[in-house]
DNA sequence: TGTCGAAACTATACGCCGTGCAGTAAAAAT
DNA sequence: ATTTTTACTGCACGGCGTATAGTTTCGACA
């Protein structure tokens, strides 16, 4: 029955992620490291590396699924609202991803800060990365019929972008032009800009109430769209 | 000549901050670890505790040469543009953060990133940040005039904001309304979004041209705070 | 000028870390 | 029943921050 083993394999395998995910919620990503996590285990550090062949690797993953569970949040949130709601699928697109963020300061940190000590990310983009520039580029598409007079074309190119993006974009929204592409990762700029700000505590200093400015943010954004 | 030791030892100090940035130019932020300073200056790890008292002291120092270093440039590049170009000032600024922050990535992180494996940031605000924080409320401010109509009251209060930053600005703009501070920041989150992202590694997978989508992003900017 | 005391630095050690290599016990394949 | 594969342990190396104790160096003051 080779199908004990393969299963025995798979459940240790998401045993090491799980702790990993505790660990690092417990004492931020730096305490992701492979000896704690065998500890936890009852194991050798080195037992691991049959799952994972380094360290690097296993944060990954790690990267890969809390992007993904970051992704399928956002989603969620957004189709709450209806579809033709451009605006408030906008917003609660972005108000989830503010909630998420703090929530999970780890995970923001591991997904879009320096998640490790001498981390470096794979050469290929994270796949739950894309998934989300395109859900960004859908919520400006639903957008773009209102938000266009507002765009000016800025000079933006299709070969601007990575072809894999414009492959993407022009298989789904065959109209759209370059500057709405742009355009939805100013909005993300947008979205990331405040959060990242106070997960990493820099609005600490300066305002009691970051909720607000940043719902005032959104309120500019879906004005700038042309949307309120 | 008790000045000899004195001077020996600022010499000794500043060449630890010195090699320490130089590694972390080299190697990134990580690379800052006391035995590789100690290494590079033909010493021991431990003699370094003698200036300063844990290697977070020491970043923290780093933290605060640095970002001191990024403002003052900044400064200096709103500074170029005529004191009645509020778009102007506001553009350069901000062109001036990203240029800085893609010369200098390591530097980035350090400042607005984990800078390094374990690192605490320090209760108080490092000094840097408040000049730059109150450098863009000063930049908001001479824009307010006109930008002010596009503002609505957002339902910002002063006491929403630190009474440090409340102090500041009315001392020095006794006329802005809390409005005009929350825009400050949320000027500050655009910059820094897109940057954020860029220095980060994210928009390597989207775009080939993120200068353009920035400027993009500036020219919106400044069209909301009615300054075209 | 000679002595003292502080300051700068080294030596050693502890417990972390990632990881390579050799070995072992059990399970699967033959 | 024997061989091969798999999962794991043990040990070792070099890296890290840092605590403690010992040593050198040198200005200060009698």
């Amino acid at each position: 029955m080779p199908n004990r083993r393969a299963r025995l394999r798979a459940e240790t395998s998401a045993e090491i992620k799980t702790i990993a995910l505790k660990l690092m919620a417990t004492g931020g990503p730096d305490a992701i490291s492979l000896r704690a996590i065998a500890r936890e285990m009852g194991m050798t550090a080195n037992a691991i590396y049959g799952y994972y062949a380094t360290r690097d690797d296993l944060i990954t993953t790690l990267i890969n699924d809390v992007y993904a569970d970051l992704v399928q949040r956002l989603e969620a949130a957004r189709d709450a609202r209806p579809a033709g709601d451009a605006a408030g699928r906008i917003v609660a697109w972005a108000e989830g991803l503010r909630t998420w963020s703090l929530a999970n300061p780890e995970g923001f940190r591991l997904v879009y800060g320096d998640p490790v000590p001498g981390y470096q990310p794979p050469e290929e983009g994270v796949e739950a990365e894309r998934r989300a520039c395109a859900a960004l580029v859908s919520l400006v598409a639903d957008a773009w019929p209102k938000a266009a007079r507002r765009q000016s074309h800025g000079g933006h190119e299709w070969s601007d972008f990575d072809p894999h993006v414009v492959e993407t974009v022009r298989a789904e929204h065959p109209d759209l032009p370059p500057a709405a592409v742009a355009l939805s990762l100013r909005v993300w700029g947008r979205m990331h800009g405040l959060v990242a700000l106070e997960v990493y505590g820099h609005l600490r200093g300066q305002t009691r109430e970051p909720g607000k400015v940043y719902r005032a943010e959104l309120a500019d954004l879906i004005s700038s769209l042309d949307l309120a």
